[in-house]
DNA sequence: TTGGCTATATATCAAAGTGATATATGTTTG
DNA sequence: CAAACATATATCACTTTGATATATAGCCAA
């Protein structure tokens, strides 16, 4: 899947891994993110496939490698991306702690409880931030949609953990 | 993280795997879910930690290994319940592809929308049964709050991919 | 001007986790 | 009575992650 990720990052120009990985950081972090242990040794399978090719530029006498994608990689990712995915699990650590929440004592299950909507007040706040400062540029419109639906994912969030709170006080 | 679902599900009572595994499908697999490949190895670790014994049942000549919790096991669960947990990711296969949706054509993007959002609905079925079996039995309450959560998230996936369906027609 | 900090850029390794598959027996059912 | 299903454990190759290492460029302040 990442394999696809990378491919797609692509779609709009050749980047280098480190470039995909800030630009990750700033959209799809809170829903799909990897790191650089991922992506050189991915992109070294994704070259001997024949799904990128690489441009090996040396600035000054550093190396540094620069993807682009081929009509291979091309094909292979739009295939990807017709294919109907598979409902994903949440894997959420909270969850399976609540989940847990009878073997803990009201107290501590109190003060976890708000200090993790807290958080979740905050992450929210950073999204927000993404999505103005992507909003005032010409971002793609299914891009911003998944911004959006992270907002609103996080309230929800916080809104049903509330609910919990009020009603198993 | 593994480690410690597995010590969880042996808080009220010894179990085999195979009768964990069996309990998650039918609990926490929405939300968190694991395979063989994973517990049979991780209780051997355990057991190896000191944090659960096993009772190894020679049943009609089959070996069947019974695992139970110590006290160690015990209070490194409940040590590790009581620390807040980090804000997941969502990590949703979906989620990457709507986010590359501008790639894919429109009759393509719906028939996929419209298959996916038919998938969730027939998912909250499922985990309506789960819950309605469950909430006949004598379930802890908790427990049954991450039940109630899925089917929740499940509703809202449905209902904000409705809405991205009308909004970008 | 030099020492420190941050950004750019790639690489690697151990550990964690998954999916598929194999094996073997007991139980139910048509 | 054979087929199908449930119980039960094991293993392997593969994917992914987290931590850590390395090196240079650019900037800023003392």
């Amino acid at each position: 899947m990442i394999e696809m990720m990378l491919l797609g990052f692509l779609m709009d120009g050749e980047k280098t891994g480190y470039q995909i990985k800030k630009y990750m950081d700033n959209s799809t972090s809170y829903f799909f993110n990897t790191g650089f242990s991922s992506i050189y040794p991915k992109f070294r399978k994704l070259e001997t496939q024949g799904f990128v090719s690489v441009s090996q530029t040396v600035k000054n006498g550093k190396l540094n490698k620069v993807y682009a994608l081929t009509d291979e990689g091309k094909r292979a990712f739009l295939d990807w991306l017709a294919i109907k995915p598979e409902i994903g699990r949440i894997r959420d650590e909270a969850m399976l702690k609540i989940f847990f929440f009878d073997y803990l004592d009201n107290e501590q299950r109190m003060a976890q409880m708000e200090a993790y909507i807290n958080d979740l007040r905050e992450h929210i706040q950073t999204l927000g931030a993404i999505r103005d400062r992507f909003s005032s540029s010409d971002i793609e419109p299914w891009k911003m949609a998944t911004l959006e639906f992270g907002i609103r994912y996080y309230g929800f969030l916080e809104e049903r953990f509330h609910e919990m709170l009020a009603e198993r006080g």
